[in-house]
DNA sequence: ACGTGCATGTTACTTGCGGTAACACCATCC
DNA sequence: GGATGGTGTTACCGCAAGTAACATGCACGT
């Protein structure tokens, strides 16, 4: 077998393989993640069957351009959990960066958190468990990593450094989801007020008065 | 017009409707959010057109039926959120409660977390912000209420709880659904581990040695 | 008693999408 | 020159959402 004859198509198969994917991303992102692959073909100059044997299936298809944008988010976020500061800034750094990301490109957002696409009726019964947003997924476990990597969080600390890179991921995706909807504050503030939450705020508040106390 | 045949001719209505929803409960618990109205019909006994005359279309169904769910556990949560005890064990209660429904009706919780079966190509552009499920913004709703009620927060307290809200309804969704899938810990584990983390014990954690710290 | 509404039910259809089979073109390699 | 393999097409299947048109039964007004 020739081999540069079999890179040669490779590498040809890539180019095209990206430039479907490029098109791909300018229907999703003018049509919603609702974008038909009849659409999609169109827009690459093709028609459907091109896509189905790069892709396999409409799932292939948004995995791989779901993993393009998901990698960039993840380097942002990485850079900003590795920037030279001290640990509540480096939390407020990542926070801003986050949000900053889903605030500038909400259709990349609003795609990447629809995992419902994927599945068919017929692919497995009822597996819980698996249907959240693959980027909520990564960026939890690699959240929980870099809390594992540098905090000493004693005996039983990887565990806790999951559950906590899972919640604090959660915690950062619905506010910042709620608001991009609603926009009641400006990013800084919602930055400070997570961080503020992070940091114990809650437990530290008083009681109102004449409360039970929450 | 006649007023008592008026009530009668609703009360059946009514009746027909809760039959239908409860048969539609059936059949998304058996076969998950997939679930064709054609499916539903037959669980009901009866055919497509009808579920459509009551309502409307599929996103109308799934919105009531995600309603009935919703509001049975908003009512479990309020009783967590409203036990006499202190702050802490009321966080935990609530999160536990919230685990503990998750776990026993898995599929519930999963229908709960769709909201992708209701959206269709062509009714509105691209209003990002609305895509996240109803759920979630119900609880985080409730929750940034009972902040603000019982919490002293200061200046700025009435956003500070709506972002908390928000967001501590998020880490507990995310959390879960990640738990729900891997089963890492047991659930008291989990609770203990949010309830740390909301109590300001990441900002309290030690550099781990050689680090430059989280 | 009888037609008039009106809700309830049906069959049969349209539309649109995901996915596939079968065939056509064009380069490369023996 | 003819096999091979990737790229492309048209035309189709199956299935689910949603709708139109028609049938039936039951309460009402006169």
């Amino acid at each position: 077998m020739d081999t540069t004859q079999r890179t040669d198509q490779q590498r040809s198969a890539d180019r095209r393989r990206r430039e479907l994917l490029e098109a791909a991303d300018r229907v999703v992102l003018r049509d919603g993640p609702h974008a038909s692959m009849n659409a999609i073909a169109a827009e690459a100059g093709i028609t459907k069957p091109i896509l189905y044997r790069h892709f396999g299936d409409k799932g292939g298809l948004y995995a791989a351009l779901a993993k393009r944008h998901t990698d960039a988010l993840l380097d942002s976020l990485r850079a900003a959990l590795d920037a030279p500061a001290d640990r509540r800034e480096r939390v407020e750094a990542t926070l801003d960066t986050y949000l900053t990301a889903i605030e500038l490109r909400p259709q990349v957002y609003r795609f990447l958190m629809h995992p419902a696409e994927g599945s068919q009726p017929g692919d497995q019964g009822f597996d819980v468990g698996k249907h959240s947003a693959p980027l909520l997924r990564r960026m939890g476990e690699e959240l929980a990593q870099v809390i594992e990597d540098r905090l000493d969080l004693g005996p039983g600390g990887q565990q806790l450094a999951r559950v906590w890179g899972h919640g604090i991921v959660g915690m950062m995706h619905a506010a910042g989801d709620w608001w991009l909807g609603e926009r009641p504050c400006s990013r800084a503030e919602l930055v400070r007020s997570l961080a503020d939450l992070l940091w114990g705020r809650l437990a530290a508040a008083g009681d109102r008065v004449g409360g039970p106390g929450f």
